[in-house]
DNA sequence: GACACCAGTCAACACCCTGTCGAGTCCAAT
DNA sequence: ATTGGACTCGACAGGGTGTTGACTGGTGTC
């Protein structure tokens, strides 16, 4: 099980058995009937026969393409991640510049991925329970994150920007908590959540201050 | 469905169907049981049967006690929340004598009721994405604790202690969902968590820059 | 052109779990 | 003794998952 995948690649083949033939568009099909299905109803109402019909295959065919149902989500958080490495980009290298400003750009990028796949996400926090495998690809992808953050408060220590206090890591977990279930309360629409157009600034507020004890962090 | 609890009591009757009786400790068996299992192994992959074999019982008979396998956690979850909000207290309201101290004891007594009952915690936030009872009573009473802390912060801005800043609604929801996810993390184990007799300490830190913008507030 | 091979396909099956129904048992109150 | 409610469970229906074994059609080989 777990076909091994390096850390800071993509995933050698959770899809497809084997080399390039024509089933590569029914693979793409079920991803997409997954993405489609998905804005319509919970991961947990969708059937693996569901899937294989949207795509227009039998539901054993489906086996041929994906081990399970879990496997497809595993693909589809794949790319959304992705898109948020990308997103994220050097932000944080050029922190010094004006840090509200960067930290705001990374947390607004952060958002602006997420919301764009917000059923996919969704769908992904609410089987992280239930499904070994996304919590394993979740965990490591948040562990990179802060590990980004941790090296950047780090930094600014270092140059006098930031104040000492908590250990990095444990700030970089608790700010990167925060801004999952955060998100999580807002895209769900369930419980206390702050409203969509304000939840940027409301994070950038905490950081900073959690961070520099101030919202206004000096430049350089 | 959703037998209309009262928002602050507990549920009139979410296990049995009537009045007492000797199945009483059935019913007691089945939560007991269920308590138990979920410190071997997580909550889907308890089937009713093992909830109805554990207490004695068949697997028709646990439907007599329970009209599903979620009400069983719910009724635990309640427990939970119950014992949380007594260990809270009034803690909220003598802010003012001293907040550092009080805002950790408030932290603290979470975090002691929360790890004392880490199964079922844990068990709850698995489900969450699929049970819409569990999610709906959560989003109840995390809800409630929003309130308390959003009115607690409002105090302390009347009263000279806080700067103004960030809406209190805003802030208490970002606050609260930052230790709910934390606390996860930690009692998990599983990804990037802060160390467990840590875990207090970063938690209130975290709090207490956002809300005072210091580490150490004024007493009054 | 006969052959082997392999990607791709699916009907049928075995299995597990949930929820319900109907027929029972036991006991307390009439 | 009878009635009615609490309580119990065997048996069934339904729906989901994952596997097996047989079949198809294209492709390269001798």
């Amino acid at each position: 099980m777990s076909p091994a995948r390096t850390p800071t690649g993509v995933a050698p083949t959770r899809g497809r058995r084997s080399g390039r033939s024509t089933g590569d568009d029914r693979e793409l099909a079920i991803l997409a009937t997954a993405e489609r299905l998905l804005r319509q109803r919970p991961f947990g109402d969708i059937s693996i026969d569901d899937l294989a019909r949207g795509a227009g295959i039998s539901r054993p065919t489906f086996y041929f393409y994906f081990p399970s149902k879990g496997a497809v989500l595993l693909t589809l958080l794949d790319r959304v991640t992705d898109e948020a490495n990308a997103a994220a980009g050097d932000v944080l290298v050029r922190l010094a510049e004006d840090p509200r400003a960067r930290w705001r750009e990374l947390i607004a990028r952060f958002h602006a991925t997420f919301g764009g796949h917000r059923d996919v996400v969704l769908a992904c926090a609410q089987v992280r329970g239930t499904n070994a495998e996304v919590r394993r690809l979740w965990a490591e992808v948040l562990e990179r994150w802060v590990r980004a953050v941790e090296a950047a408060i780090e930094g600014e220590r270092a140059r006098g920007a930031a104040p000492d206090g908590l250990p990095a890591r444990d700030l970089a977990i608790a700010l990167n908590s925060m801004n999952e279930r955060v998100w999580y309360a807002t895209f769900a629409g369930d419980g206390p959540a702050v409203a969509e157009r304000d939840v940027v600034d409301v994070l950038l507020d905490v950081w900073l201050t959690a961070i520099y004890r101030t919202t206004t962090p000096p430049s350089l």
